[in-house]
DNA sequence: CGGTGTCATGACATCGATGTCATAACCTGC
DNA sequence: GCAGGTTATGACATCGATGTCATGACACCG
């Protein structure tokens, strides 16, 4: 029983007296024996690796509410897609900083990863280009400046569905509060929101909008509840508040209500990203967008495996959009627009 | 330039000249030429590689809220251990499919993983044992019967230590939100409650515990809701409520003020897991214990490098601890004592 | 019974890196 | 200039699997 014959019994690619295919199999049995990928590889020049460059995994543990966990989700659907075809994903991690990754490339060249997929940790544009040879690469959750494969999350779609649908209900004050100004994401949402606004014919009212996200610092709820402060105060006060995401309306619920209000029979909250920890979990159940994290991840690996397999990359960026997901923190404005004058008063 | 001396200039396992050096340095770069571990661990022996099962990252889309977080967080420990090391992190992940296992295993086998880490989802005792053939293997977050390395959280001191806290604080009547019964981290924990209790001579009262937890499955709202409900309606209401894990108590805040009470003024509400993204999100921040999860991640990663390196086990299981992370959403008992009294009947 | 075709098996080279051992290159001193 | 000792380099085998090609086994036919 030479070798030569155990891989044909192997990749059953020759024909094998059965006899003798018995008695290989019987022998790999009793010794344990499993072939080895690593002499595989060498062969046939193919690893069947995949690498993945994330900060999700290993966030910096001290600024930790806020980072991490989109990514975490986008992480999940490569996994997913991945996981069907018969290649093995090989995770490595900025640990936050980005001056790494060249090395984590190089480590996965050295693996003869067969393509190469970057998660950013916020829908972002990148300085440099990431340098990865001649192994293909997609990025998720972020852009550069060379037209690399990329797959993003349609945050100006989505928040214009929203403010939509709040329109849509009868809301005309419609506050918000958004995430810090230099992020992508706010820039195209706050877009979307104007554009909604524009579309039904409402003016829009730069005081209904004021920056809020600090990642979770203290400080955090001093600056929500001013900001909500002047919103209540306003001549006329918003019918519902937006949030930047779903963890700033968890913070939203309980300032409102330490002033009083009722959610949603006094005023209407949503948020954003479908945190469904957050989102199904507060009381009510939070009305929100659903940012389809995972779907940027499938997506992303998809066409990972097609520029693997050499088919030609499709146009990109592709952006993915979720729906809005209705739940019970907003109601119609007319059945709260009066008790929100009265109250936001009594409370100033 | 024979390939051998391409490996001295690499490996500088022997001198070789300065010019030959340059020269092949200089080669190297114009040709992109990156060793391949593979050939590399044929010939060592040695893969560099870590197999990491898991369920966290493929977390069945459909029940979402829950399961799939904890789980991250000890994989994020791992990451950061197995970083520092020499090692590359290899994760497959079984869907929630625990038969999924041995083939995901084989897998490992075929890449020659030196090492393998098994991340359960909750604190748990495994059914089977998992079959590793002769790779090292470190459970995290579960236990199986057959003393195998394992690293679990110390649910049993966590919560005494909060019960404790609590008790310092005053309080007398403790009312406790617990996880589903059948979970190991309950019993543990209710341990730990009723240990606290008896130390400080307080009676154990069957009517302050009740469990409540259902993933986030609807009508969860309705059950807390109950439940409560049968808490404020007592004799003498607890001043107090301990939940099972954060995310109840992110549902508690809503509940309880929906009904009138303010948080911590009139009632005090506890966590677990200081999962920070609520602990620190929530309004007032959330008095919780931290789960350390990362810590556990670590600890198993550690433990399963010195099985690898050929160190002799630990005994085993170990167990780690977090301490009570005190924020805002208690208070001194002698504060609030009273107001729910008055408050719990009225709202009955 | 020998020729001839099909089927099953093995010998050998190969992938990329490295351990072993032999030899080439160089330096020193007489 | 040559013996004698370092030092630098290369030839060859090896790890585990597989592609190529050759040979062994066997049945069938004339």
């Amino acid at each position: 029983m030479s070798p030569k014959t155990v891989s044909r019994v192997l990749n059953r690619d020759a024909p094998v007296k059965e006899k003798t295919r018995a008695r290989v199999q019987e022998a790999m049995a009793a010794l344990g024996y499993v072939p080895s990928l690593a002499a595989r590889s060498i062969k046939s020049q193919k690893s069947g690796l995949i690498g993945l460059i994330t900060g999700a995994i290993s966030t910096v543990p001290n600024s930790p509410t806020q980072a991490g966990l989109p990514e975490l989700y986008i992480v999940q659907g490569i996994q997913s897609v991945i996981e069907r075809s018969r290649m093995t994903l090989l995770i490595s991690d900025t640990g936050g900083r980005l001056d790494r990754v060249p090395a984590l490339i190089g480590t996965f060249r050295q693996h003869r990863v067969e393509g190469l997929l970057y998660v950013a940790d916020h829908h972002q544009v990148l300085e440099g280009t990431i340098e990865t040879g001649s192994t293909p690469i997609v990025l998720a959750n972020c852009l550069d400046g060379r037209g690399t494969p990329a797959i993003l999350p349609d945050d100006q779609a989505g928040q214009k569905a929203l403010t939509e649908h709040l329109i849509g209900l009868g809301h005309r004050r419609i506050g918000y509060l958004t995430l810090a100004t230099a992020m992508e994401a706010t820039r195209l949402r706050l877009a979307g929101y104007r554009s909604a606004l524009e579309a039904a014919g409402i003016a829009y009212d730069p005081q209904l909008v004021l920056p809020v996200d600090m990642f979770g610092d203290p400080g955090e709820h001093e600056l929500l509840w001013n900001g909500l402060d002047r919103f209540l105060n306003l001549d006329r006060p918003p019918s519902v508040i937006c949030c930047g995401n779903d963890r700033l309306a968890m913070a939203v619920y309980g300032i409102l209500r330490e002033r009083g209000f009722s959610i949603p029979d006094d005023i209407s909250v949503a948020g954003y990203d479908d945190h469904r920890l957050i989102s199904e979990t507060l009381y009510p159940m939070l009305t929100t967008v659903d940012l389809a994290y995972n779907a940027i991840g499938a997506r992303a690996a998809q066409l990972l495996l097609d520029l693997v397999a050499g088919e030609t990359a499709a146009e990109t960026p592709i952006r993915v959009g979720g729906p809005v997901v209705v739940r019970n923190s907003v109601r119609p404005a007319a059945s709260q627009a009066k008790i929100i004058q009265l109250k936001g008063r009594k409370q100033s």
